[in-house]
DNA sequence: AATGAATGAGTTTTCATTCAT
DNA sequence: GATGAATGAAAACTCATTCAT
């Protein structure tokens, strides 16, 4: 029983399954036919609102910085001051959602994928560049050199997650806990 | 004309046109085609040697991995003070040889493979454990708390490097600089 | 909208838009899709109006025989001696309006098709039967043997319709040339 | 039971199996499947040895060409007048060899595809020219403008087979008579 | 009258892998 | 030791056609 506006809902349960379909099977390679299928529909409709695989998987990564930033801003929304506005851009780097066995093998497909592929490197740099300007602006009244310090935190923050995601359950608290304690460091010159 | 004792020669040609195939695609959609064409010889005698695709991937990831590892040990031998040691894994972090294209693609789709293979998942962390090991080696004399502040370099690292490998040139220096800096800080409480 | 009375406005359409899209791409490999959307509808109403993809070609190909045969009508009415008939038939073959491109492509598509598809091969033989019988009439007074030189200067007139068809600018005047004087070798007996 | 040297076997039997399948469908409408099937080999044997579709096609087309011009040559070796070699040319054109089903319908199909395709469109004017200058050459004594009369009959040959293609049988006959006829005619001046 | 939605069947193409030589 | 030959299986993509609205 086909209805009028159907594509805004069949590109959003493709991209959905697209992300799911990389999750679990742990890597790009996963196949047209099986992210229809988990959508709920044929290979050739999914051809037919996407193009081509190439941009459901690009479309399917936009979703997931998309995501990320989300979760950034409600954090920023509820924090008042500098140092929770840090603390909100740590705590959305490691929320729960961010490491979706989905998610997580995106997100490192993504940086795989970035060195060759244009568009994703565009995508990537534009994730980097946003978290550092947030950073940054959070740590202004905190560091004697924000831009130096939101560099370093951002870096720390890719690498305690590429970690966090490999490792076993509970190494996210251990992450988030390093990277908070980078931050007093940072911040108040404790070490 | 075969001669005899090819199979080093062979298994090593495998690996390093792997490498470069990995990197001049960006991913591991690399065919056995594309690699036994660059390493000069048929895909048959590719998979007699080494079986099969998977092996003949996994064979270049150690080989990734222990060029690294050389690395590493070259700068930890000439280093004489713990300062030194950490400098020096910091350095082998850095080097060029591990920013070479081919390297930078490997290494994160290294990363990425290891969400589902395990014996990927098996090689970085071992990797990981290495790397920690000698940080907090290198730590200990300079840090209260050698352990979590060799973890929280570690990291940092790795971010670094993921960062660096994607950025355009020069962002090389400015990581290994960032990653001395919080050295210092680790180890003088100077923020 | 929909208004009354559109078929005969949409079947017209569909039928230019086909030919036009033989043209562009020189080959019965030419999509519905193509097609709808060139003539600004749905494949789905092109498929209602014709009932196929093979009635819409049927109905390209009717039209291009009929193109053809308007030309020759209106170049006989005004012929008022043999001769001018048979130049006039001339005339109508190699008329601009035959070297369209997308023309040039029906036509000789038709031929192709002609070899299996037996409803485009009585269509061309139509036209054939048609083309002789003109000629005949004209040669009658004209020549010894009217039969069989109407079937010499038609199958004249195809070929170098063909290879004017195929070649550059200035070409159909000199094939135009070519049939004249064949015309009057046949009629006159002057080589 | 693999063989060395089967390369160039395999490539006579699918350009073989190529005109065949032309054909018996009549149209270019054939897979590389079942190209592949009456060649005996799998659809991946068939990419491997022409890399895809087009080049198969292409080196179909080759070959009618190729065995045009044999026949030509073998009927030009034999003849001693010039009158001959030109009533030679007449008969390779006309050859039962030139109206298999297969190679008329490839014949036909090669016109219409040189509107497009750039490579169809320089094999067809090389056969062109070869025909003119085969014909001028023998035309040369007995005509008073050689390449006009050439160009005449070149295209009246193409028309005729045209015709003859398309008609019962006895048309191949009757269309051999005409062309002979044309000949009569250009060179004896009688009508 | 008109169309967006949907798909089944089929097409080209790719590739890891095996095998006889 | 080494390779050309060969393929089965599966991938991406296409397209004529149908249907509910």
């Amino acid at each position: 029983m086909p209805k009028l506006g159907m594509e805004p809902i069949r590109r959003a349960a493709l991209v959905e399954a697209t992300i799911a379909e990389i999750g679990a099977a742990g890597s790009l390679d996963v196949t047209v036919g099986q992210i229809a299928k988990r959508a709920g529909m044929s290979t050739a409709l999914a051809h037919h609102y996407f193009g081509g695989k190439d941009q459901i998987f690009l479309a399917a990564m936009r979703q997931i910085l998309r995501d990320f930033g989300i979760e950034v801003v409600a954090g920023l929304r509820s924090a008042r001051t500098p140092r929770a506005r840090a603390e909100a851009l740590i705590a959305a780097s490691f929320a729960p959602s961010c490491f979706a066995p989905a998610t997580v093998s995106a997100w490192m497909t993504l940086y795989a994928q970035a060195t060759t592929h244009p568009e994703t490197h565009r995508l990537l740099l534009l994730y980097q560049r946003r978290l550092r300007s947030n950073l940054t602006h959070a740590l202004r009244p905190l560091s004697r050199d924000p831009r130096r310090d939101a560099e370093l935190l951002g870096a720390l923050i890719d690498g305690l997650y590429l970690r966090a995601g490999l490792g076993a359950d509970g190494s996210v608290d251990t992450a988030k806990a390093t990277a908070e304690r980078a931050l007093d460091t940072l911040t108040t010159g404790a070490p």
